[in-house]
DNA sequence: TAGCCTCTAGACAACGTTGTCAAATTCGAC
DNA sequence: GTCGAATTTGACAACGTTGTCTAGAGGCTA
């Protein structure tokens, strides 16, 4: 037994397909009478085939059931017609419809998807986005946790064509698809100062991810730009787990200067913060970044600063595609607008909040 | 030229690699000085070779950044370590946790996932299932679309493990993880008469699907159980696409003899009739089949039968990957239950609602 | 030093497909 | 009936890897 790949080499019969495995092109190519590249033709719809000949190999093709390996043709092709995409976590209503997007527009370009969740660690995205390499997609679309993505240079330079989204790429030069985080972080901010608040608590996310020091810089500057004195301890970048957003919140809302307003860094830390602020006595008011669902249906309906995730995924596709097909651009980062969404929650005056 | 991968036939060097293209392990093997089969055991971390060849065989493949190609190696060793998900939408919040614990899984194994979306289309699941048994995925897990799934008995037979979640397959014997619908529909809808209704609309998905009978069967059991008669105008399957559920949900509440309760068939309709019944005077109760964040922060809170998509995830993948590794069980059903979460809005009583 | 055994390394075929090229066949026109 | 062109078909190599088998180097014992 030379044979590595079957469990049992016993035949079942004379030409037929090896017992317990996929029937081949030669197999067909046997049992239909003609040679293996006529079937290969069938399969393909390649011209040059008599009718009757491809009528033989389709009753072939039917009675082995056989259906073609693509291993073996994206080997031989050297195209796979996948491409990876490596994100934080599918499970975060955020990143659904952005995977869909990306999904959409590679179904699009006859390209299937294959998807990984980075768990926000640094050594697992590199882990996954090693592993899709050496599948050979043909792009990749990232979402990093890290901050160095050095490791991805020499994949890039191999032809691995590859777009980050929601954040930048670490320590390299590569395309990205970006949220306007300052832009957006300091209207939010900005509006609720807009609302008479001076003391404002910010909780966002990690300091190593990109978007969390973005938004943290528009707060910073839309404090600045109305004037107002910024405190250590109303800013608190971390983990975005309820349990530390929670305590955080809790110690801007109680300590010596207590905040009057919340602005919350992203989708998690605004649902916490909307639980938080329920079940405590007075009103704070809280402006959220991303939307999220039935954000309108509570009372007050909280304010976000929305950014369309669909269409960063969308955008970030389309570039991963323009590029495989040949565009030979220098990276390119594209900053897509985010837009205020008031709904009631970052209109609570101060008043309403503080004692005295 | 008889190269067809490559665009240019050009060398940059004497044994380098090709232009343009990833090195091989006999660019390696030619650099390092040693064999093809030797590169492919320090690749493997076989034994059988000297430190000294072992380092340089490894400097060889930094120097030249090479990365096993693992098409190759599938092709060889036939099996792909990786896995098909295809579900509906993944930008639904009920497929994403789905989704990321099929993901989990299948990562325990050292296997990808490749996830596809029908779109609720029977046609495009078809032509998804397929093109991941064309790529030779080890095992499906499959949310199905359709109701017929004949077409997949080839490729089972063929050795594709395959396990189907949330609604059962079609016209085949498989294995398959499913929620209590019946019984969950039932408990949601005693709850609902337990306070006092007597006319209950149900709003769920389109017939096809098996979920959507399932949860039928189940009002009309607990309908009958209490002696209730039911109007055929208090219950709509379809689409669950916003403005049809919104028609369904005006047409009940109004018409000649209007309901003072629903029972949304999954989380879509239950937060379309969430904003249907917030925009309307008076309040009717609602039980949403399938939990969704924030249901405990509306007011009233929404009472739901919660089934846990993760779990059902989970257990799929398990039972695929116990098929994998050569469990020869005939195929099983396995039935998850589901739990009441009584938040307010299932407990509303009728003379709330209704004037007269 | 002969004989045997162990360990390292390499030659070669195979996985299932597709591109190239050449052979065989058909057809029409002279 | 012959020639040339067009059409259909097949033989073969190649994609990059891994399994098998064998050759050689070196060590040990008698």
């Amino acid at each position: 037994m030379t044979d590595p790949a079957r469990g049992t080499t016993q035949r079942n019969g004379t030409t037929s397909p090896r017992y317990g495995n996929r029937p081949t092109m030669k197999d067909v190519a046997a049992r239909a009478g003609v040679s293996l590249k006529t079937v290969s033709r069938v399969v393909n719809s390649e011209p040059g085939v008599t009718p009757d000949t491809e009528r033989r190999v389709q009753e072939a093709i039917t009675a082995l059931g056989f259906r073609r390996n693509d291993s073996a043709r994206i080997l031989r092709k050297g195209r796979t017609a996948s491409v990876g995409l490596v994100l934080e976590d599918l499970a975060d209503p955020f990143y659904g419809p952005l995977s869909r997007a990306v999904e959409e527009v590679a179904r699009d370009h006859g390209a299937l998807l294959i998807n990984g969740s980075s768990a926000e660690d640094p050594a697992r995205e590199k882990e996954l986005v090693l592993a899709l390499c050496a599948r050979r997609v043909d792009g990749l679309v990232v979402i990093p946790a890290g901050d160095d993505h050095r490791y991805l240079e020499p994949e890039i330079s191999a032809g691995v064509a590859t777009v980050f989204v929601d954040r930048r790429a670490g320590r390299i030069d590569c395309d990205a698809v970006l949220s306007d985080s300052f832009g957006g972080a300091r209207d939010a901010v900005a509006h609720l100062i807009a609302h008479g608040h001076r003391r404002i608590g910010f909780i966002g996310d990690q300091p190593r991810i990109h978007t969390a020091i973005e938004r943290l810089r528009g707060y910073r500057a839309a404090m600045s730009a109305a004037g107002l004195p910024v405190n250590e301890a109303w800013m608190s970048l971390g983990a975005t787990e309820p349990s530390r957003v929670l305590a955080a919140t809790e110690a801007m809302l109680s300590g010596p200067e207590p905040v009057t307003a919340l602005f919350a860094g992203n989708n998690r830390v605004t649902v916490t913060a909307v639980r938080v602020l329920a079940a405590r006595p007075g009103r704070a008011a809280l402006v959220g970044f991303d939307d999220f669902e039935l954000a309108d249906l509570l009372s007050p309906g909280v304010t976000v600063v929305a950014q369309d995730a669909a269409q960063l995924g969308r955008t970030a596709a389309n570039m991963l595609f323009r590029r495989l097909e040949g565009a030979e651009e220098e990276p390119r980062q594209v900053v897509l607008p985010t837009r205020l969404i008031a709904r009631g929650s970052g209109e609570i005056p101060p008043a309403h909040n503080v004692a005295s």
